[in-house]
RNA sequence: GAGAAUAUAGCUCAGUCGGUAGAGCAACUGCCUUUUAAGCAGUGGGUCGAAGGUUCGAGUCCUUCUAUUCUCACCA
């Protein structure tokens, strides 16, 4: 660095702009070989980082990257003259150059840039970590990558300059994201915005992160969902609206939570969630098609169809099938035994909800691989879901499960407010008894609904997730570029 | 919250039984006008995560701490 520091004093004092303003760049380096054609020279200017240099005295190869991939320049005295060569001699590998020239091929048959004249667009200061790749039958070798997971995460900006993967990855995401926009846009449903800062939180069991308002002097909490919000714009007259939300949850850190995540939430009136199943199928068809051209992806180490129509089974019927138990019309004495037997060690304050909860996601969730619609949960557990039209205790509510994890969550919404009032009471006095993840009362929520909301069905899908499914990647931290850790 | 593993040069890693720090790449100086893990010759580079302790002597043994990773717990 100290050298880099002189070397950038040298070039100002030499009359070079180690940080010009501007240059023109007429074509990607995806652009150069596409374009290449044997016959023909192609004046080009390219610009990029220098991730390769190889220096043989009065003549040179390097490799720039830009937003597209690596091209090739080769620089000669003769062409540049004595004393750009001389700057060029200055340069490292991290730094970032213009370079004007035409395309042509190298002896051993690489597309190249020859370059007629080059330019430093950007000094750089610290050494790039330089992996190098080397073709070993076909199979590229990389030494010495950048792979302590540590430092990818907090410099990520090198990260992706080095890991050419990582950037593919996040790209995908950005794919992913547009398609179920323009997936739901073209529905004509509305994309809304609606308070990250809430005075009450609500919509999702989970403990808030809480913060401070100076000039009201109150507290306001990070949301932890919008899904009330969104409902109260179903009150008002929408008929269809979704959110892209950060969500804020104050809880543990592992491989699958980040503290901050994304979801998009989907409402629509006068629809059900049998009829939301059928969107979902749709869009995780039509999304993976879109973003990797087929519609199966391998993700931990399976291989997993996204090709409607996905299973559906009642969250009772998959605790039959995997635990061979049934569980229907226990109470929750029997349901108590019946986890006992299974070897569950459960927390005696725990209602037969729970119990069961416990159950699938001990038993049945890790072994659903291909996508599965649970459907018909408890009651108890989903306070903002509407009763099943003909199975009493239960709600219309399904979990779509894809590698054993919960990509989305769907119900037909409670719009009767009386009842609605009922289960946020009952969720205050869990709360009044310790169970701080239970739910708040909302009287302007509960007064939307008493003007009336209409049939409803919602939907949330948990878009880290579906980016892990669908670029195959273990760690939700290779799916946020900034994920959080401690600080240095 | 619990356990395990990891932490040594810019990067990737060695470092034996406790004896005073190593390699490859990167960097620096030469040479080299079609190279591609360029090559050849030479040079420099370290608070061994932090703080204590044991010892004549600690990268190595002990204690505490910090961070990360993994597993478990928690978590719609």
């Amino acid at each position: 660095m100290q050298r880099r520091h002189e070397e950038r004093r040298h070039l100002m004092e030499s009359g070079v702009n180690p940080y010009p303003c501007t240059f023109d760049v007429t074509a990607y380096a995806a652009d150069v070989l596409a374009t290449f054609r044997e016959e023909e020279q192609l004046p080009v200017s390219v610009a990029g980082r220098i991730m390769t240099i190889r220096k043989m005295g009065k003549a040179s190869f390097f490799h720039i990257q830009d937003a597209t991939g690596r091209i090739q320049i080769y620089l000669k005295k003769d062409e540049v003259g004595e004393k750009a060569y001389s700057t060029f001699k200055l340069l490292d590998i991290g730094d970032i150059v213009g370079v004007k020239g035409y395309s042509f091929r190298t002896k051993t048959g690489e597309i190249s840039v020859h370059a007629q004249a080059f330019e430093l667009l950007s000094k750089s200061l610290r050494p790039i970590p330089v992996a190098k790749e080397k073709e070993v039958d076909g199979q590229k070798v990389v030494y010495d990558a950048f792979s302590d997971k540590e430092l990818r995460y907090r410099q990520r900006y090198v990260d992706l300059i080095v890991n050419p993967e990582v950037r593919q990855t996040f790209i995908r995401r950005s794919a992913i994201v547009a398609f179920i926009r323009q997936f739901f846009t073209s529905k004509g449903w509305l994309e809304v915005e609606t308070p990250i800062l809430q005075p009450i939180y609500g919509g999702a069991a989970a403990r808030p992160f809480t913060t401070h308002h100076n000039a009201l002097d109150m507290q306001l909490y990070l949301r932890i969902a919008n899904e009330l919000y969104l409902k109260r714009l179903i009150v008002g007259g929408f008929d269809g609206v979704f959110e892209f939300a950060k969500d804020f949850r104050n809880e543990g850190i592992d491989r699958f939570h980040n503290p901050e995540f994304t979801q998009v939430e989907l409402y629509v009136a006068y629809k059900d969630y049998n009829w939301m199943m059928e969107q979902v199928e749709e869009l995780l068809y039509r999304t993976a098609l879109a973003v990797n051209g087929c519609d199966t992806v391998s993700f931990l180490g399976s291989e997993i169809s996204l090709k409607p129509p996905f299973r559906r089974l009642t969250i009772a019927d998959s605790i039959r099938e995997y635990c061979g138990v049934d569980i229907d019309g226990k109470n929750e004495q029997e349901l108590r035994s019946t986890a006992k037997d299974l070897g569950l060690e459960l927390d005696p304050k725990i209602g037969s909800g729970k119990i069961i909860d416990e159950i699938f996601g001990e038993f049945v969730e890790p072994r659903l691989i291909q996508p599965t619609f649970i459907t018909d949960y408890p009651t108890e557990m989903s306070p903002l879901a509407k009763e099943h039209r003909s199975k009493p205790g239960l709600v219309e509510r399904f979990e779509l499960i894809a590698g054993g994890k919960e990509l989305c969550n769907s119900f037909s919404e409670l719009n009767d407010p009386v009842i609605q009032r009922e289960r946020l009471e009952a969720q205050a006095k869990l709360r009044l008894r310790g169970d701080d993840e239970a739910m708040i009362v909302d009287e302007d929520f509960l007064r939307a609904l008493e003007y009336g909301m209409p049939p409803c069905a919602g939907l949330g899908i948990g878009i880290d997730r579906m980016v892990m499914v669908l670029c195959g990647q273990e760690s939700i931290r290779d799916v946020i570029f900034f994920p959080h850790l401690k600080p240095e």
